[in-house]
DNA sequence: AAAATAAGTCTACAATTGTAAACTTAACTC
DNA sequence: GAGTTAAGTTTACAATTGTAGACTTATTTT
């Protein structure tokens, strides 16, 4: 896997996540707008809603646009960047003999448009001229050496 | 997407992960296999092995085998339905406009076996049958309505 | 300019997580 | 069966996260 982490920011939690979100999808946001659209989605008070933004801004993931006080806070990093981290946060700790499997099941899960597929296709059309046979499982340190593909029996 | 929550259990911390990933991966360990194996990868103690075990076993993720001492620690749960869950949590909170060329990225980044591949691309044709021309941006609630495919702009 | 409001900062506190020492109990070895 | 060792339990403590009140400082309104 490439690793992504873009500079070495401590990781957004879940809860900072949908603030992020917003900031994204609005492209840059006042503390306003990110507060009326958290709450029609979250149970949040004004002031957790608050607690977020700033730490995110101390984490680097938030900067504010301008020295005038209704300041917009601007994302660090693109969606897709912010994506990416935590996608191979979690793809760097699966098996890899399992990744297959949870890669089928996502597309099968998810909405894809035509375009996505197609590119998906020639993707695979090419990945298909050198994919082994099997991929092994990389759990153990010494999985492939001491027991020759007998882990995960 | 399809929400894999298998009971209600608690999540798995990373640190806990890294634990069950040994079991699983063992078909059930005893705790000096948990520690030597997990201190090849890991800077832990025995002691920290042994508190992941315990809050593995609270939040039901592990059980015990048996009665007598050296007993043998079981997953309660599937490799993949872990899987499952780590990855449709991560899911159900990307926009939807984004998980396509995550995924493209996914499978560029990853080795996939032939079988997998071909499992992708029989799926992928069966999707370009009725996939949309794009996916909108789910970030908002009021995203599709108010701002007519400008968000994210 | 005073009042009202919005924005921002400070402080706080409980839950979870990472990390681990110390203690107890069962099992194995001589 | 006494001692050693492995396993299991209890307790602990700092960092991060979720959650939020209270206070301060600008900005806007009348």
């Amino acid at each position: 896997m490439t690793s992504t982490q873009p500079e070495n920011l401590p990781e957004i939690s879940p809860a900072e996540w949908e603030v992020m979100r917003i900031v994204w999808t609005l492209n840059g946001a006042q503390t306003h707008e990110l507060i009326s659209s958290l709450q029609e989605k979250m149970d949040w008070t004004e002031s957790t809603i608050k607690t977020l933004i700033r730490r995110l801004q101390q984490k680097g993931y938030l900067q504010r646009q301008g020295t005038q006080r209704p300041y917009v806070y601007q994302a660090t990093i693109t969606e897709q960047a912010g994506i990416n981290q935590q996608t191979d946060a979690l793809f760097a700790n699966l098996c890899a003999m399992h990744v297959g499997p949870t890669l089928i099941r996502l597309v099968k899960n998810n909405t894809l448009s035509q375009q996505d597929l197609t590119e998906l296709s020639q993707l695979i059309a090419t990945k298909q001229a050198t994919a082994p046979a099997v991929v092994a499982c990389d759990c153990l340190a010494d999985c492939q050496v001491e027991n020759q593909g007998e882990c995960h029996e």
